[in-house]
DNA sequence: TATCCGACAGCAT
DNA sequence: ATGCTGTCGGATA
């Protein structure tokens, strides 16, 4: 079945509505045999024993709810076991005016008007069997310019290798090639008068060896740039007065040769008009930038992660002004205040989140002036638009992804006046483009040492939205540049360094937006929002009067980036404290909450500080032993085998070595590790001799001083935290997926790895404490992440865990459910960690002993038991913020007495 | 200065 | 697409 047929399925189902056929009929129409369906009408196939409930196996979940529960009862039946048994693929609710749905294998949630469904028909497609169509081939035409552009480039780079002897000459040859996009998108989209005027008369006018190419185009260019065309030939004098703008400096073209002419006519017959603005500045950026060239466009936002933050930040609200304009003065007004906002890309790159917003702008005033041709009735007065470029702000640092986003701006504006002109000048009433009067304000710059005032200067009463996807660097990730822009930025603030890069444009953010009826938002990587830095970030801009007034949960970036690994990210809006609501979305359902904390879940701000001690009475926690080796102390099955059978003595130098991923996955895993009075002997040994050469050279070629003089003892871990007896081990990363971190129990014949956080003289009810739901809960609240997958620290999830002091005899009980599962675990003796503690494979036995420990867990907590998830993190909050307040006040008392 | 630890527009399978 | 490494700079005592 095609998906146009769905799509008119649905429309049908829509149109001839029935309350009680609704749900058969979306099967219907998704192409499910009309035999299933009367089977399951008749309840042969309904697996759900609940009454008004229907459970279609691998298909779907329905269910007609309350209107006030719709959107609480949809998570509750996401976590439904009996549900998820049958694994459908969707769960559907609805009160027959709103509909909520759950993709429950994707995780994508969709909650519109029950009559909107034919526009989201497409979310229900997998229950026709093809997974949501692919739209990566949609951008073909942006694609093969690029690569055609790229032929170019590359060719003009070779025949005038001077070009990169100096900055100014680079900068010149990106204005060079931005003409030439102009002119390939003036001829085939009007904006020249004649189509293809540009590529004929370059073909007619150059000789075919390409020698005289350049001085037609500089020509060309000057005449572009000249109003008054009298004097020049006729060749030129077709031509029209772009304007001073962009042909306005006078640049020397290029030198061509016979192939690069000829690439360039290529390029000029190409169909520009299908090439799409709003990304085709990023692809076209990765032409001059190599290392992006296999990757073309890696890091443009789509147009619907664009819509994500727009949206919420003022376009859902200038349409709900819209909705409520009822007057042609109120309306007029409403198109004078959109022509006065200004909006603001602080990292605008080749100006996707600009161009997005102006479309956006432009299409709303349409329907302003619609709705006031209505009111005016037979003689209306339309005015031509009021949104002008010039209330697009931005910096870009790269010099060539600014001069896109200008020329994307203009590009953007001959569109949205071909829409404007369709759907409102009927009469054929029109406006000429050239030449061009007006450009976005787009500057170059480094935006972390611009001043934003001055770019987008604002004033108490402007209306100013800053927007953009600004780049993310962990601390260890950026060059010295970048620290240095840290440097200046955090100029008065201490303890600024772990901040990833993009805290610069919070924080310059909340300076710029201070005292103003300005907001900003900006997609961010989650970083900020988890782990150590919350409480380094969020301080700076809360405490200034701001607060977060829309978020957007985590979520996967997605790109067609090669080779490139994902990354998860947030969108944050951030305004001075008005009082209004708040909105925090996951994936798309929008949910209205009291407050957004910076860890972004609606509870107040409480902030998590890692310790180096624990907050509750548990025993200490330390990381793993690094072994800084570069590979070279570290053995694999095969090597320990044959390092053993060549010499069987270094048997007694080689321990078992565990980090995370052989714990999970049960693998093996060797380490050389030795003791001070054993050094001489290992050096007997060849094979480790040499290894240890190899760690030497490694450590001295190493930048950090410490390492360097540790190359002194190349036969010890760079850090060796082993210790006798027997140990807790806790992997470091672990699974978003599972509902319980899997904890282990070693002896001292392993060293585990820093890959792993370890509990050395220990005792088993602490097993328990860690393996229990209640710690998860916490670790998952404050944790921080790699992806989505949680990041587990000893100072920031172990140390800051609120517990409360037990008696022995608790303990002792609490021992008894922790040996329930390690019993449990023995009965798997073939399965790894991974499949053991995978929610969907996880044996029933092990998850009920787990359950037991949880209610023991919870019973030295308070005897009521927990109702939810929430209500255990908003008890744990609670205790940790009661227990910290003993715990500063029990150390000041303490400092007290020893100043006395 | 010694010691300890979180993070990763990531990295490997 | 899943799921966790190892090296590094930064902070603390």
């Amino acid at each position: 079945m095609k998906s146009t047929e769905i799509k008119h399925n649905v429309q049908n189902l829509i149109d001839n509505f029935s309350k009680e056929e609704f749900v058969f009929d979306l099967l219907v129409a998704y192409g499910i045999s009309k035999t299933s369906v009367t089977r399951l009408k008749k309840g042969d196939y309904n697996l759900s024993k609940v009454d008004g409930e229907l459970l279609y196996k691998k298909k779907i979940f329905y269910k007609v709810e309350a209107s006030d529960k719709l959107l609480s009862s949809i998570e509750e039946v996401a976590k439904e076991e009996r549900i998820l048994k049958q694994q459908p693929r969707f769960a559907i609710l609805t009160d027959f005016k709103q509909l909520v749905a759950k993709d429950l294998k994707l995780g994508k949630n969709l909650d519109i008007q029950l009559k909107e469904l034919p526009n989201y028909f497409d979310f229900f497609l997998p229950l026709a069997g093809s997974e949501v169509y692919n739209a990566s081939n949609n951008n073909e035409a942006d694609r093969n310019a690029s690569y055609k552009m790229a032929d170019l480039y590359d060719l003009l780079i070779e025949e005038n290798p001077a070009i990169y002897n100096s900055k100014e000459s680079i900068h010149n040859l990106n204005i060079f090639l931005s003409r030439l996009l102009f002119c390939f998108f003036a001829e085939d989209t009007e904006i020249f008068k004649d189509k293809s005027i540009f590529t004929d008369t370059l073909a007619q006018h150059t000789a075919e060896s390409g020698k005289d190419t350049h001085l037609f185009l500089n020509d060309l260019f000057d005449r572009l740039n000249t109003e008054n065309a009298d004097h020049l030939p006729e060749y030129l004098r077709k031509f029209e007065y772009v304007n001073g703008g962009l042909f306005g400096q006078k640049i020397a073209s290029p030198i061509f040769t016979s192939k690069a002419r000829k690439t360039l006519i290529e390029l000029g017959d190409l169909n520009w008009s299908e090439i799409n603005p709003d990304i085709f500045g990023s692809m076209i950026q990765a032409v001059v930038d190599k290392d992006y060239r296999s990757d073309l466009g890696m890091h443009y936002t789509s147009v619907e992660n664009i819509l994500k933050l727009i949206k919420p930040l003022f376009l859902d609200e200038l349409y709900d002004a819209y909705e409520n304009a009822t007057t042609i003065n109120q309306l007029r007004a409403l198109i004078k205040r959109i022509s006065k906002i200004k909006f603001f890309d602080p990292a605008c790159g080749s100006g996707n989140f600009l161009i997005i917003t102006y479309k956006e702008i432009r299409l709303l005033e349409i329907k302003i002036l619609e709705k006031i041709t209505d009111l005016e009735g037979q003689s209306p007065t339309i005015k031509w638009t009021e949104i002008q470029l010039s209330q697009f702000y931005g910096i870009e640092i790269d010099d060539f992804a600014h001069e896109m986003a200008i020329l994307s701006l203009w590009l953007a504006e001959h569109q949205m006046n071909k829409v404007f002109e369709e759907r409102l000048f009927d009469y054929g009433k029109s406006k000429p483009i050239l030449p061009l009067k007006e450009a976005g304000q787009i500057k170059q710059g480094n935006a972390t040492r611009r001043d934003w005032n001055e770019v987008c200067p604002i004033s108490s009463t402007d209306e100013v939205y800053v927007i953009g996807n600004p780049p993310y660097l962990g601390y260890s990730r950026q060059d010295e540049t970048q620290k240095e822009d840290m440097k200046i930025v955090f100029s008065r603030v201490n303890n600024y360094k772990k901040l990833d890069y993009i805290a610069c444009w919070f924080y310059k953010g909340t300076n710029y937006i201070q005292n103003t009826k300005a907001k900003y938002a900006f997609v961010t990587t989650n970083s900020i929002t988890q782990g150590e830095q919350v409480a380094l970030l969020w301080p700076l801009v809360l405490s200034k009067g701001q607060e977060i007034d829309f978020a957007h949960q985590s979520f996967k970036w997605t790109n067609n980036a090669k080779g490139n690994a994902g990354v998860a990210v947030v969108i944050i809006g951030v305004r001075n404290i008005d009082g209004t609501d708040k909105f925090l979305y996951n994936q798309n359902l929008k949910q209205s909450v009291k407050n957004i904390s910076p860890y972004l879940a609606n509870t107040s701000n409480v902030y998590v500080i890692p310790r180096n001690k624990t907050l509750s009475k548990l025993s200490p926690m330390i990381k793993g032993s690094s072994p800084g080796d570069n590979g070279n102390l570290l053995l694999d099955q095969e090597e320990k085998d044959k390092i053993i059978s060549k010499n069987p003595i270094t048997a007694k130098f080689i321990k078992r070595y565990i980090g995370a991923s052989e714990f999970i996955k049960g693998t093996n895993r060797y380490c050389i590790h030795i003791t001070e009075d054993n050094v001489k002997e290992a050096y007997k040994i060849k094979e480790l001799a040499e290894r240890f050469e190899k760690v030497e050279i490694f450590r001295l070629n190493s930048k950090k001083l410490a390492t360097k003089k540790k190359a002194e003892t190349p036969h010890f871990f760079d850090e060796d935290k082993h210790q006798e007896g027997e140990f807790i081990l806790v992997p470091q990363t672990g699974s978003e997926r599972r509902n319980y971190i899997p904890i282990g129990y070693f002896d001292d014949s392993y060293v585990p790895s820093n890959a792993t956080r370890v509990i050395y003289k220990v005792q088993p009810w602490l097993f328990g404490v860690i393996s229990s739901r209640m710690h998860i809960v916490w670790v998952k609240a404050v944790a921080g992440r790699l992806k989505m997958d949680m990041q587990y620290s000893n100072t920031l999830c172990y140390n800051t865990f609120p517990f409360p002091d037990i008696t022995n005899k608790q303990k002792e009980n609490l021992n008894l459910y922790v040996f329930a599962i390690l019993d449990e675990r023995a009965k798997h003796p073939s399965k790894t960690m991974a499949q053991l503690y995978n929610p969907t494979t996880m044996p029933k036995g092990l998850l009920q002993a787990h359950q037991a420990l949880d209610t023991a867990i919870e019973q030295c907590y308070r005897l009521q038991p927990f109702k939810n998830d929430t209500e255990r993190l908003e008890y744990l909050f609670k205790q940790y913020e009661e227990m910290l307040q003993k715990d500063t006040l029990f150390a000041k008392q303490k400092q007290s007495r020893k100043k006395k």
